[in-house]
DNA sequence: TTACATTTATACAAGCAGTATAATGAAAAT
DNA sequence: ATTTTCATTATACTGCTTGTATAAATGTAA
């Protein structure tokens, strides 16, 4: 049953939030979900694969709201970075899976510790994106230092935050403040003409040019964003419109928060949304449909 | 015999760098070292307190280095502080304490988590006095903010650079990048008067006032400098004078550096030092007389 | 009812940290 | 020269870990 595993999960994370990853036992897990060892390496191959289970039920959410608020918005707006940078703020706060995170990356899991790293760069990655959307591609040269500093200054800055218990300031004000600080930093270091590390690193910590939870996500995401972008573009603002971008919207869903989508929902509802649409979108709507087959093969 | 000791110590850092800590198994530092189980438990009671031992014994080293640096020196000019950093980060980098740190820092054992987090807060504590030094009481509101930020800009900024294979800047470029953000941001948080953590903080993670590797240590440092400035100033430079600095230094070094002090040698020396010199700086060398007691009684 | 899949209980292997103990050896005190 | 003392060794043991293997029990769909 999938709810048992979904219910396994969600204890082990409950556990793991408790007791942190390594001190609990897959035994504590069993006793915590009440099913034997046996169904435990049934539903996971191993301590290491249940984490990643659940960290990609957590991140993949967050990743989606924060792309959400992205949508037909002003990419340069920087009140938008901040609001998605608080929203996932806000979702590592409630999961802990910053701090789990912390934990499992320096562990014995070899392959645990591999997908941890790819996760810490893909959100470095994602902020070199939106840091060129806000700063510009004159500023280029300077970004990715930029972004690895605002992102160790963000999660320090939170982490004593938190620490000193006494008194902590909203989540918000520390966004704020090291936004101010790396404004001004930006600013600076291009006058300046300091640089350490070269954007173009980027390229060589992903040398397929796309690497994702899945690899064949990636595509999806860049379809999916291209084909709304369109939708909102060509048609104008009213129920039709909103009714393509909630269908693609869930067929986006279905293929990446389900670890075993279904075929013939995401088939009927493609097919509705070309007899629909496709004729204004057509471009984007055969990326978008090449992207879901990848994926489904998968 | 003090020499298998050290030795087990040496041979458990380079099997630590090789495989790190938690794969490092207890038989493997037996194998490497040639001593029996026995032995080992003899020598230290845990796994944890061998690693507690092998960072002590270089980290107090670098830390003695770093104020070595500072004597006589004017403490608010910033190339000495450089300088310190510099040596510090060098120190690290053939140890890989910082590494090792990394991956003790989440690990299971409560005991080792509590003495790596105190190191840490010992780091910020020292970084923030220097801050202190150089930018000023006047900009103290300020300044827990700053060293939070400088630190991990600069662990940070240092990581991507060695991951960068292709082309690693050399430590001291990263240092005077990361000096040069501090500065302005500094200027500019004290312009704009935002503030995100109270410097009072600092008393609460240290409660008693003083803590250190030994809590006695934390006295002895103190007397230490104190009589060594004194000497600077009351004794022209010559022979005099640098004959009775090494012989502080010499009495600081058994006592921080060996497990067990050589009492002789440190009564008899001490009863010379103050023969000499006691007359003209004698408070300074009471104090310091003081401390040292302290230790010897540990 | 039959056939198949999932689940369970249980025993097991190989590894870990740390404890306990009797035997060995070598220097030090008598 | 003999006895005492103490560090060291080898070895077995406890209790924990992740993960494997297997036969019996249970549920589920044809």
């Amino acid at each position: 049953m999938k709810n048992r595993r979904q219910n396994v999960i969600d204890t082990a994370h409950k556990l793991f939030i408790e007791k942190g990853y390594q001190a609990t036992s897959i035994q504590d897990i069993l006793d915590g979900s009440g099913i034997s060892k046996g169904t435990f390496y049934n539903y996971f191959p191993s301590k290491g694969e249940l984490f990643i289970a659940i960290f990609r039920s957590f991140y993949k959410r967050i990743r989606h709201d924060r792309e959400k608020l992205l949508e037909g918005q002003d990419s340069a707006d920087i009140e938008i970075f901040i609001k998605q940078l608080e929203l996932q703020m806000m979702g590592n706060k409630q999961s802990k899976l910053l701090i789990l995170i912390e934990e499992v990356r320096v562990s014995n899991d070899e392959e645990l510790k591999q997908f941890i790293n790819q996760i810490l760069l893909l959100s470095i990655r994602w902020m070199h994106g939106r840091f060129l959307d806000i700063f510009g591609e004159g500023n280029k040269p300077y970004l990715l230092d930029c972004v690895i500093i605002f992102h160790s200054m963000m999660t320090h800055m939170n982490h004593f935050n938190h620490r000193a218990n006494a008194v902590t300031k909203p989540e918000i004000e520390i966004i704020r403040y090291c936004m101010n600080r790396i404004i001004q930093t930006v600013d600076e270091v291009a006058k300046s003409k300091e640089q350490i590390l070269d954007p173009e690193l980027i390229h060589t910590w992903f040398p397929q040019f796309e690497n994702n939870l899945y690899p064949c996500h990636n595509n999806l995401l860049k379809a999916t964003a291209e084909l709304k972008t369109a939708i909102h573009t060509t048609f104008p603002c009213g129920e039709h419109r909103t009714r393509a971008i909630e269908l693609v919207d869930f067929i986006q869903d279905e293929l990446m928060q389900s670890d075993t989508p279904r075929r013939f929902l995401i088939e009927s509802l493609l097919l509705s949304l070309k007899n629909h649409y496709s004729e204004q979108v057509q471009t984007y709507m055969e990326n978008f449909e090449e992207s879901i087959n990848a994926c489904l093969v998968q």
